[in-house]
DNA sequence: TAGTGGTCTAGACCACCAA
DNA sequence: TGGTGGTCTAGACCACTAG
């Protein structure tokens, strides 16, 4: 055959059609505005709506666009830089930046949270939600778990309940003075109850940070943070890398 | 009508059968084991293969699947936990853990990250590709900029490039004594040629960690590094937050 | 070459929101 | 109530891998 096939990798239509998009909302959209529905840009296309969905999926996983139902899908704003690392801010000492604490209730964690404890499993601890807020918008969902060792003065299985115990737990501990901290993050997907405080559908990206708090060489405390992957940077260090955003990873490096 | 609609929320077929999967993944199948092909399991489960996708997707999207086209859908392990922050380990320093040097080559660098370094727009910077791997598989594909006067002892327009260039660059930011840093993570989708480092497809979820390097108080090098999110569990402080997976945020909580 | 996952279509109906 | 995005179907064909 003469016909040397050229390395011609046929691209998806919808990774096509993505690129396109994203050229577009560059150049003549605003955050804010509000796209043709999806049928219309379907048919403007000439795509299977189907196949539409699969690149505004991938704009909304980037962050770059935004969906809800009944409304429609709008240019989203770049992404907000919450800060989740070193910086003092995620411990006690009230009002501190965004965090609203919602309650505090004893129950028995997940096995996983146990024994990153060092709890005996089936023991109940405290457990603390908060949400956490920024811009109006909330942006991740908490769940603090602090073992009653570590809060010696609170009744163990009697402690307030409500926003007042939540805040009475948050108090004991930085009593106790925390001296580091140790963190991870993975990519999941939003449960049923974190969807709802985070007002995102089941299902949607969320990037899970675990912090293990320490005090004198103990883990004294564990939180599992989601925040929105879709509207959040999650910001390490100090200064926290101001502004920038999918941009650094555009194309236009241009190699030499 | 007497029939009191309760508050019975109707959920969707994909998200149930996600979960029916997910607990059969937990006590019938080992990793690394292969799953009955996507026909045969939606014709098992009496549902639309494009429904079953959706619950596959997102499984594979939380790190329980792996999925390969031409091969079958198997049984993930667990997320490897890869340490991005403070303990000395990106930094130049011969064979340091698991970074594999590429090459490196000048380059005008994206807008935004000309910014942050501080640059002029247009100006070249060396530009070194590593590749991260961990257990013998391919976790992150990082690009690091680095200004020529970061590195003065190269020729700014004339480096070596390559394997030993890019050492060459590394080796010179080494000395000229880096004294922080600052990042940044959220979530991408893997360009082609990171999906091509990556052994992923176009499109495939990436935590995207962007790094700022200083010496003296000014920004020294940038590193955008992408990392695979089906497999990793990024990790930042010292000790490492060793072993935990999506388990700490089972159910089992059972609040009281 | 047979079997896998990946892409795509053209429909349908549903849940939600704003007017 | 009309319009939006979200779910679901039952097909088809393609790209890739392995034997």
């Amino acid at each position: 055959m003469g016909t040397t096939q050229l390395d011609t990798v046929p691209e998806p239509k919808y990774w096509h059609l993505k690129t396109v998009l994203a050229e577009a909302l560059d150049s003549e959209f605003a955050v804010g505005e509000i796209l043709p529905n999806e049928r219309e840009l379907a048919a403007r296309f000439g795509v299977a709506r189907a196949t539409l969905r699969q690149a505004l999926e991938q704009l909304e996983l980037e962050g770059r666009l935004q969906r809800r139902r009944g409304v429609g899908t709008t240019v989203a704003p770049p992404r907000v830089g919450v800060s989740v690392g070193s910086v003092q801010q995620g411990r006690p000492g009230a009002t501190d930046g965004d965090w609203e604490v919602a309650d505090s209730a004893p129950a028995v964690p997940p096995a996983a949270v146990a024994r990153l404890l060092g709890t005996e499993a089936g023991e109940p601890v405290h457990i603390v939600r908060r949400s956490r807020v920024t811009g109006g918008q909330p942006v991740a969902a908490e769940l603090l778990y602090v073992p009653p060792a570590s809060v010696p003065a609170l009744p163990a299985a009697d402690a307030p309940a409500g926003p007042p115990g939540a805040r009475a737990v948050l108090a004991e501990l930085g009593n106790l003075g925390l001296d580091g901290e140790d963190q991870a993050v993975e990519l999941g997907s939003a449960r049923a109850d974190e969807a709802k405080q985070l007002d995102r559908l089941p299902g949607a990206p969320v990037l899970v940070v675990t912090t293990r708090y320490f005090t004198r060489g103990r883990t004294a405390a564990v939180a599992v943070a989601t925040y929105r992957a879709d509207t959040c940077r999650l910001t390490f260090g100090d200064s926290g890398t101001v502004e920038l955003a999918h941009e650094t990873r555009d194309a236009g490096a241009s190699r030499v």
